[in-house]
DNA sequence: CCGCATCCCCTAAGATACTG
DNA sequence: CAGTATCTTAGGGGATGCGG
């Protein structure tokens, strides 16, 4: 885990308490933190988790639920939730084909804190709708 | 904010209680939640309000923190956080330039959930890590 | 038929240079 | 210093093919 540059902030919680500083974890863009975040706030893998709550669903059902979602994005998106223990695949041999996908145990735990913010989002919606509006109204203004 | 579509499942809080549902919200591609999701949880857009807690900070600064943002991708983030209500920016007339960018209270709302994500990533990234190792090493004895 | 892998195309992100 | 404008590149969408 060590890597030899000096500079090995990643996650302190650290000795300094009270010096409130912005960077309480590693942010550089190699750092494990960082790549998982990339993939876990990503679009798709985030719509993924969330719909994947406790039911098992099949690689076209995800498909008909995520609307726009290409059949490329949610393929590669599935295996690499998968790679990171976060979704399991389980292949039916039948015909035709039936392939599900759930959540692991631990993907389980990361559907709390997704639905944390897609509740955030539902709750704050419509302030953000004003807000937008107030923003391009303000430049609508500003133009003329 | 009503469309004329039969399918009017938008945001339900709802009736239904105990009958859970993978669907609760929305998953229309059009849809203001869908839209939002898919700002807030953007790659840099998350960085940028993990960062922005209580502090306010500067432009070069943030660029500094977010190790890999681009001035451009930083600079259409920091807009759009703005537009959106979360983030506010403060020009100070002053020679050099000096623009400070903080969070509104509604971003410092958000604040908490991004904080929780980053937490549970922190918290988890030896599991995902053993797990990567884990499929690689599969994938690999297919291979042969 | 379903679940993909592969191809091609195009948009959108990244790097660089330049301006108020 | 804090951005915009320009060019390049790579990642995502759409169609096709194919094995099960």
């Amino acid at each position: 885990m060590e890597d030899g540059t000096s500079r090995s902030l990643s996650y302190c919680e650290s000795t300094v308490d009270d010096d409130y500083d912005a960077r309480q974890w590693d942010t550089r863009e190699d750092c494990e933190v960082r790549q998982i975040l990339d993939r876990i706030a990503d679009k798709w893998s985030l719509l993924v988790i969330a719909l994947l709550d406790c039911q098992s669903l099949r690689f076209t059902q995800l498909r008909r639920e995520i609307d726009g979602v290409s059949q490329r994005m949610l393929s590669v998106t599935l295996r690499q939730l998968e790679r990171d223990g976060l979704v399991t695949r389980t292949v039916h041999p039948v015909v035709p084909p039936r392939v599900d996908y759930a959540l692991t145990p631990l993907g389980r735990t990361l559907h709390q804190t997704i639905k944390a913010l897609v509740t955030w989002t539902e709750e704050h919606r419509e302030e953000i709708a004003a807000a937008r509006a107030d923003y391009d109204a303000r430049r609508e203004m500003m133009e003329t």
